[in-house]
RNA sequence: UGGGCGAUCGUCUAAUGGUAGGACAGUGCCCUUUGGAGGCACUUGUCCAGGUUCGAAUCCUGGUCGCCCAGCCA
C-alpha cells in the first residue's frame, strides 16, 4: 500500500545531455576557477507557464547540481511590452517551483555598461548609425535565397556615427529614424548576422528605468553581454535561438569580455495546451478564461489555484525529458505525476458532488454516531478524524441504478453495499418525482457491520462515499475539463484560429455539492482528495459562508472506462 | 529551391561501436473498506537505401520527412 516511490527520484536525475555536458564542464574545470553560473532570463511581459518551468528547472536545478549559482534576470529591453506586475508575478512563480536565486538582475542595469560598449563598437568600425527606414531595412537585407544589399550608411565615418548615437541617445531624434547595426556581413546565409539591429530609438517609460533612456538594446546585443556581465558559464535557451548563437559568440569576441556559451534545448510541448506567452496573454484580454491564474491556464499560478503542487511540475518536467527534437508530450504524464504526489499527501474526506438522499428506514430517528476514519491510508501518521452518520444521508446519484447495467456493482434494489467505515446498507424502494427521477432511496441497515465489516464474513462488491444529511455543509464546486479539445491547439482549418479548438464545456460549476462537515476547515493550498471522486483545493474565490473547491484532476474511474467501451 | 537543427515503441526519453531499456498511455490478470492506490504480465520502436565493421540506433554516403530563421519582439 505504501508507495516508496523511486521512480520519481530517479527521474530527477536521469541522463541528458544538457547534464552530461555541465558534468564535464565542471569536472574539467573548462572556467578555470570560476563556478558553474546559470541564469533564469524571462522578459517580463506575462506570466510564467509550466514551458518556463522546464527552463528553471534546467537552470536551476543543474546549477545547483554542480555546485554552481544561478541569478534571475529579468530581459528587460522593451519598455513597450513589460510591466512590475509580470516582475512580480515572475518572482512568485519561481519561489513557489522551490527555486531561489543568487542574485535578483535586470538587463536594463546594464543600460549604461551596454551604451558603453556599443561606442567602443563604433570606435572599432563595427557598428554605425543607419538611416534607412525599417521598410528600407527589411528589403535591403534580401530573403532567405538571396544575400542582401550593404545600406547607403554603412560606411559612414567613426566620427559621424559617434556623433550620431549620442545624439540617438540624447533624445535628437524621433521614434524610429535611426538605428544602430552592427556591421557584420550582408551576405551571411545567416539572417542574424546581416547587420543586426543593436538599438533602435524608443522614446517610452521604461518600468525601472523611467525615461532615462529613449534608446532600448535589441535582445542579441543584451543578452550575451548581460550573461557575460553575469560570468554565466552555461547560457541555455531554447531552440529557436541557435541561429542567433553566431551572433551571441560575435559580439563577446568582438568586445573581448567573458566568454559565456549558448546551449539550446527544445521547448517543453504538451498535448491539448497551449504554451505561446502572446496567445495567453489573448486568452486573457478577451476574457475567454477568468485571468492569468485561471485554473484552466497553463500557467504557474493557474496550476496553483488549480492546486497542482511544485514538487510534480517538476517531477513531470524531469520525466518529459530534454533534447533537441521537437515533440508533444501526452498531457497524461503531467496528470500521472500530479495524482502521483497527490496520492500520497492528500488528506481524505467524503464529498457528494450530485446528491441522492438515502434513508435508512431502520436506523433509529434522531440517532447520530461517530465514526473513526483515516484522514490517509496511504500515510498512517496523518491520523484520523470522527464523522457523523445518521438515518439520513446523501450518496452519488451515479451510485444508484435502478435498473443496473452488467458489471454495475453499485447500489441498486435489492443489493448490500457498504457505506465507506460505516454499515452495510440495502437498498428496498426508491421514491420518484412527477418526472419519474428517483429522488430518494430507502434501504435498510446491518447493525453488526458497524465499522464496515459484517461478523458473518459476508462480502460486498461496492464501497461508496456518503455524507449525512443533517450534518452536511455545502459548497460550489468548480469541475476543469481540457481548456482545447485538441490535442494541437494550434491545428485549426484555413482562416480559422486557435480560439476554434476551444473547449466550450472546460469549465463546470456545481452548487449543490454536500461535503463532510470537517472541510469547513479547509485551507487555502492544503489539498485533498474526495474519495472515489478525484482531488480538490479551496479556490481563493471562497468567502465567508461560502465554500469553493476546484478540482485538480479527477480519480481515475475504472467504472467509466468499463461503461464507455461497453458503450463503444 | 540559402542557412541552422533534428528523426528510437502511440507519446516522451535512455543506450556515447558490443543484450534497444525506462516512464506515460493501452490491454489482461491479481489485490482492494476509495471500481482510487498497489502488484504482476503483455503488446508495440531504431525514417529509407547503400557502405565501413567480427559487430551499427550510434560512423560514412545519398535520400526522405519535420522544426526554426527574412521584427527597429524576446
Amino acid at each position: 500500500m505504501t508507495n516508496t516511490n523511486p521512480e520519481s527520484s530517479d527521474v530527477l536525475t536521469a541522463s541528458n545531455f544538457l547534464r552530461d555536458l555541465i558534468a564535464e564542464d565542471a569536472r574539467t574545470k573548462k572556467f578555470g576557477a570560476a563556478a558553474i553560473q546559470t541564469r533564469f532570463p524571462p522578459e517580463p511581459n506575462g506570466y510564467l507557464h509550466i514551458g518556463h518551468a522546464k527552463a528553471i528547472c534546467l537552470d536551476f536545478g543543474l546549477a545547483d547540481e554542480f555546485g554552481g549559482k544561478t541569478n534571475l534576470r529579468f530581459d528587460d529591453t522593451n519598455p513597450e511590452k513589460e510591466e512590475q506586475e509580470y516582475v512580480d508575478s515572475i518572482q512568485q512563480d519561481v519561489r513557489w517551483l522551490g527555486f531561489e536565486w543568487e542574485r535578483l538582475c535586470y538587463a536594463s542595469d546594464y543600460f549604461p555598461q551596454l551604451y558603453e560598449w556599443a561606442l567602443q563598437l563604433i570606435k572599432a568600425g563595427k557598428a554605425y548609425v543607419d538611416d534607412l527606414t525599417a521598410d528600407q531595412i527589411r528589403q535591403y537585407r534580401g530573403t532567405l535565397t538571396e544575400p542582401g544589399k550593404d545600406s547607403p550608411y554603412r560606411n559612414r565615418s567613426i566620427e559621424e556615427n559617434l556623433d550620431l548615437f549620442q545624439r540617438m541617445r540624447a533624445g535628437e531624434f524621433p521614434d524610429g529614424s535611426r538605428v544602430l547595426r552592427a556591421k557584420i556581413d550582408m551576405a551571411s546565409p545567416n539572417l542574424n548576422m546581416r547587420d543586426p539591429v543593436m538599438y533602435r530609438i524608443l522614446h517610452a517609460t521604461h518600468h525601472r528605468t523611467g525615461d532615462a533612456w529613449c534608446i532600448y538594446p535589441m535582445y542579441d546585443y543584451a543578452h550575451g553581454q548581460s550573461d557575460s556581465i553575469e560570468n554565466v558559464t552555461h547560457s541555455m535557451c531554447t531552440l529557436e535561438f541557435a541561429d542567433h548563437q553566431p551572433l551571441y559568440r560575435w559580439f563577446i569576441e568582438q568586445l573581448g569580455i567573458f566568454p559565456s556559451q549558448q546551449f539550446e534545448f527544445d521547448r517543453l510541448n504538451i498535448t491539448y495546451t497551449m504554451l505561446s506567452k502572446r496567445k495567453l496573454l489573448q486568452l486573457v484580454q478577451e476574457k475567454r478564461v477568468r485571468g492569468w491564474d485561471d485554473p484552466r491556464m497553463p500557467t504557474l499560478s493557474g496550476f496553483r489555484r488549480r492546486g497542482f503542487t511544485p514538487q510534480a511540475i517538476r517531477t513531470f518536467v524531469a520525466a518529459a525529458g530534454v533534447s533537441r527534437t521537437n515533440g508533444s508530450t501526452d498531457v497524461e504524464m503531467l496528470e500521472h505525476f500530479q495524482r502521483d504526489d497527490l496520492n500520497r499527501r492528500a488528506r481524505r474526506a467524503m464529498a457528494v458532488l450530485h446528491p441522492l438522499k438515502l434513508v435508512i428506514d431502520n436506523y433509529p430517528e434522531g440517532q447520530v454516531e461517530l465514526v473513526e476514519v483515516a484522514n490517509n491510508p496511504e500515510d498512517p501518521t496523518a491520523g484520523t478524524r470522527q464523522v457523523p452518520f445518521s438515518r439520513q444521508i446523501y450518496i452519488e446519484q451515479d451510485d444508484f441504478r435502478e435498473a443496473p447495467p452488467p458489471k454495475y456493482y453499485r447500489l441498486s434494489p435489492g443489493k448490500e453495499v457498504r457505506l465507506r467505515n460505516a454499515y452495510f446498507v440495502t437498498a428496498q424502494s426508491v421514491v420518484k418525482d412527477a418526472a419519474g427521477n428517483v429522488v430518494e432511496v430507502h434501504c435498510t441497515y446491518d447493525p453488526l457491520s458497524r465499522g464496515g465489516n459484517s461478523p458473518d464474513g459476508r462480502k460486498v462488491k461496492s464501497t461508496m462515499h456518503w455524507v449525512s444529511a443533517a450534518h452536511a455543509i455545502s459548497a460550489e464546486i468548480r469541475l476543469y475539463d481540457k481548456l482545447f479539445t485538441r490535442a494541437d491547439p494550434s491545428d485549426y482549418p484555413e482562416g480559422g484560429s486557435f480560439l476554434d479548438n476551444l473547449n466550450p464545456h472546460s469549465l463546470e460549476i456545481l452548487s449543490g455539492a454536500k461535503l463532510e462537515p470537517s472541510l469547513a476547515q479547509a485551507k487555502l493550498g492544503e489539498p485533498f482528495q474526495f474519495e472515489r471522486v478525484g482531488y480538490f483545493c479551496l479556490d481563493p474565490d471562497t468567502s465567508e459562508g461560502h465554500l469553493v473547491f476546484n478540482r485538480t484532476l479527477s480519480l481515475k474511474d475504472s467504472w467509466a472506462r468499463i461503461e464507455k467501451k461497453a458503450g463503444a
